[in-house]
DNA sequence: CCTTCATAGACTTTACCTATCTATAATATC
DNA sequence: GATATTATAGATAGGTAAAGTCTATGAAGG
């Protein structure tokens, strides 16, 4: 039980990407190389940030990887969920008889970080970067 | 990144034994049919649960597991420290100035989920039990 | 002593994460 | 238009942890 690596690139890449100029895109060669990963595993990663509407990229010479949405939309949680997928953390397959307690208390508990990660944007960090 | 399936039979398998009386220790056979999982797995994870002393094992004929702390005690978070661990859910390993902001935030909103199954007990469900 | 029951270790199987390689398509530059 | 640059997609392979089985061992009761 643990986030995976992927998460933690996309959300440093969407870090940088919106510390960065939105008018020059930033091709996935230097940002996979800022992170010590592969440049075609990393474009993986992106390509779900891309279909999850938060990201463009611009292919051909001079592309690469820019914000598609203002970056004071752009929240934890939307990018915990493009990688991770929006399925619960828990889930009882048992079959109790109509709703499992357990589940209940485990869906409040994750509500409580999802609200977290809800209320907390990137641009949020921004000014704390060096 | 989801709770394994060996949390959901430790918190189903305690909250077996908070409901029954702590007087007469339950086998792992019968803790095991009612869930439907193999007795020798089961009694993998109970073991992990008598290690950090929330119930106790009793060998021999009629013997089986009770539980060993009051049952006001026992938090769903203490169940699934002791099966999952007690790692943090994120850790970015990559070698920033000082801090990463972006651990920082996933730390806290961890915290928040965390917070919430240390102030619920199994106890809190007994009740609600048909 | 023999049955019952938990414990431990070795082992297999499965599933997913991580990563690489290659081919393809799109775009700018010359 | 030819070429270089760059993202995308598919196949594939390795690693690791979860999930589960099997067998042997040890403790306790009758």
């Amino acid at each position: 039980m643990k986030f995976t690596k992927a998460t933690n690139y996309a959300l440093h890449t969407m870090l940088t990407l919106v510390t960065a100029s939105p008018a020059k895109p930033i091709g996935v060669q230097q940002l996979a190389e800022s992170q010590g990963v592969s440049p075609t595993y990393l474009s993986k990663i992106l390509t779900k940030l891309v279909k999850a509407e938060m990201i463009e990229s611009i292919s051909g010479a001079h592309g690469g990887y820019r914000l598609s949405q203002k970056k004071d939309d752009i929240t934890f949680l939307d990018i915990i969920h493009a990688i991770e997928g929006t399925a619960s953390l828990f889930e009882c397959n048992f079959v109790h008889g109509d709703e499992c307690s357990i589940q209940a208390v485990m869906t409040e508990a994750e509500g409580k970080m999802q609200s977290h990660l809800r209320n907390t944007k990137l641009a949020d960090l921004v000014q704390k970067q060096p």
